[in-house]
DNA sequence: GAAGCCAAGATTGCATGCATTCTAGGCCAA
DNA sequence: TTGGCCTAGAATGCATGCAATCTTGGCTTC
């Protein structure tokens, strides 16, 4: 039900009550039981989730710098909505970062070691050897993929790149796993599926070469099929209304 | 105590409080006033901006995703350090984001219109035009140069690139218009001027005919000429101290 | 003299009260 | 009926008190 948000998280974490307060709120967001648009009434959440406002209003203002909440002119908070349009930019812009950071491994890969991603894409391939994959080997497959994108960050050896794609990856639908799940019903997607695993390989492949530029296009190419995903399953919206932060997205007519 | 409070703030922006300490407080951390690298005493910093803990708190939250506070595990924050390293990493970045908006300018460039981009080129021309500008006149190239430079991310069209660009810029340095100040007086920085200018011609010509790429190419160059200036900055360490930030970097040996 | 331990002071995190501001809903006038 | 105004209740922003935790300095012990 939570989206991701799996990341090394080698920042001082925040103050337990902050903390939970931030946990649950991000859920009550995403799970709409906040709804898209409207204020968030302080009183209501220090009620459903048990911590006083104080570090509620902490955890708003985190919110608020992670994009999901923003502030209301008149005081207090609204939970934001998002296009379809916004979606689709996102998932671009995560695209340009991840061929950027694929650049800078490769520009920075000396005494950089690929076995880690080596691992992730044959442990992929083995879970996707199955012609038709289960609810299980499928979340197997979205702990790896994300796991593999984190490690191509990593290996870009910036930590602000790491940062703003922490933020874009808290948006919904941006995270590299976001239309997983939808993608074990439909055969299309699954194919898209396939396809996207193909990248993986070939991006490692292009980053041992040194041949960062060929990493990047990849990388971009990779993200053109987020948009594919996003596509489909928009023309599904039963589906689409299953995935995880969908109740934030505003369908236009 | 506080008597008359002005609401109806524009879009937006947080509370007067918050705002005010968020200011004050930032300006103490880049001119030194807290030592870079050690702890935020709340209340040192209460009486100092005459604001209570609370929006303190709330404006402390906010410098820490701006990237300028970490939290502390045992509680509370320190000003955050940089390294040399980390300023060339922001500086690359910042490279990397620019080039993409390049690029998704071009590609959405179909109804955009040019006109702004060619009017702040032609201006910043005109001040480049004195053979040994004065500070007055380089003062106003800096508010050209930002302006180009938030111009052209505006015209990718992508809002959530224009705020990670603003958390870029909000780190030591790494500001589009850094390094102008100290480009006044060495003649060979002046030079380096005169070619960042250069690119902001060929920037928006690339834009214009539609050649995504080589914009994208251009602004990557574009930032490494900030990596040079930054080369140079450093080298002359009484001018590097001057620069607006430089208290929050820690020089390597 | 150095290392470890302890206690008093300092500091943070949290909860809550209060004043100001917003807002929903009713009432009056056109 | 519709539109505008007004008021009472609700909500927010802020200040501050309190308890728990951390820190610093000194003391003991080896």
């Amino acid at each position: 039900m939570n989206t991701v948000r799996a990341r090394s998280q080698k920042r001082g974490s925040p103050s337990p009550q902050i903390l939970r307060a931030v946990l649950r709120l991000r859920e009550m967001i995403l799970t709409g039981q906040l709804p898209a648009g409207q204020r968030v009434a302080e009183l209501k959440v220090v009620d459903a989730i048990g911590v006083s406002r104080t570090p509620l209003r902490l955890a708003m203002e985190t919110l608020e710098h992670e994009g999901l909440l923003a502030r209301r002119p008149s005081g207090g908070f609204t939970v934001r909505e998002f296009t379809l349009r916004d979606v689709q930019q996102a998932l671009e812009l995560r695209g340009s970062l991840e061929g950027t950071a694929c650049r800078f491994a490769t520009e920075s890969r000396a005494s950089q070691d690929l076995a880690p991603l080596w691992q992730l894409v044959g442990d992929m391939d083995e879970v996707l050897r199955a012609s038709q994959p289960t609810v299980e080997t499928l979340n197997r497959y979205v702990v790896l993929n994300e796991r593999f994108h984190d490690t191509l960050i990593d290996l870009a050896g910036n930590a602000l790149l790491g940062r703003l794609m922490n933020q874009v990856h808290g948006l919904p639908f941006a995270s590299p796993s976001a239309f997983v799940q939808a993608q074990a019903t439909s055969t299309e997607s699954f194919r898209i599926l396939l396809v996207a695993q193909e990248h993986h390989r070939t991006i490692v492949q292009a980053i041992a070469d040194g041949d960062g530029a060929r990493a990047e296009a990849l990388a971009h190419e990779h993200a053109r099929l987020a948009l594919r995903n996003l596509d489909a399953a928009v023309r599904d919206i039963e589906a689409f209304k299953r995935l995880p932060g969908s109740v934030l997205v505003k369908m236009g007519a």
